[in-house]
DNA sequence: TCCTTAATGATAATGATTCTCATTATCATT
DNA sequence: AATGATAATGAGAATCATTATCATTAAGGA
């Protein structure tokens, strides 16, 4: 019953609602969860952070609700081999666009997102290149290197 | 105990020799079929596959050495999405170095390599400038696009 | 052939994610 | 503000890929 549900972007609810989405307490919880962080949760960690916000979502909610968000293309979904994926908010104000380097050793994760602009036009180039060839409407992609950090490459 | 084995590529024996690790029955029946194969293959599917080679083996040996491989580098695995990796050399005389499209709704996975050169320029520098700045040392990459297939973006 | 020990197979355990279904809450309409 | 259709929920069971355990086997150098 009790909920702290702050107000959130006013287009977030609009992009929810356009689809004929209701505003329910777990969604803005989730809502207000990834915008406040710049990191890449998992949904056990977004699942305790909402208990604070409303104490009665159900972890199944967490996981409909991340998968709805990440369809309608709020939220961002990765997969760092862990066992578990890591959920992030597309874009806000706490989100840049970037990339990833991962290491295999630690799973340490870097995000980078500095000389994009070469980046973009690259990207461009290619989507529009796969896009006619295969017949895809790309809405996405990821770029991620995979490697050993420092600490790493030094301990091997 | 029956074997169907049949002779492998030199280097790749070499490469797990150098690093102390045995040429067993599971891992040369791993290699045959991922040698004959240009498909992102599930490590249920290996394991069937390659009980018709080795039938004794087992599928944690599967998961194993599948991991194994793909530490040293033998072996990408892969996540599209679904709740199972997936496997393919990384290197071989059936495989070439590819990205992907991946459709958001059906799955369908498209492997793309062509116009790979200008991609190959700009990612070396990329590569160079992260290194630097982050101390990683970068062994591979992941290029994926996300978006919807011809079929999937016509029913919706 | 012998010996060391890496690797294996069988199987139990784990744990993230998904499913089921009765109940509740959202929100357009009145 | 009350109503009603139904989207969404919470609890917990079910699923299923992956890992861990451990006694046994076999690779490969001596």
């Amino acid at each position: 019953m009790a909920s702290k549900v702050k107000s959130d972007s006013k287009w977030i609810y609009r992009h929810l609602q356009d689809r004929g989405c209701r505003i329910t307490k777990p969604r803005q919880a989730i809502l207000n969860i990834l915008q406040e962080t710049r990191k890449h949760l998992t949904a056990q960690t977004i699942y305790f952070a909402a208990q604070s916000i409303y104490p009665d979502v159900g972890l199944a909610s967490i996981y409909r609700n991340l998968e709805l968000f990440t369809d309608i293309g709020l939220v961002l979904k990765y997969d760092f081999g862990e066992n578990q994926a890591r959920y992030e908010l597309a874009q806000g104000p706490q989100s840049v666009h970037h990339h990833h380097l991962i290491c295999k050793n630690c799973n340490k994760i870097v995000d980078y997102s500095e000389a994009i602009d070469d980046e973009k036009e690259f990207l461009r180039r290619r989507e529009k290149n796969l896009s006619r060839k295969y017949g895809f409407k790309i809405e996405s992609h990821f770029i991620d290197f995979v490697g050993l950090c420092e600490k790493c490459s030094k301990r091997r």
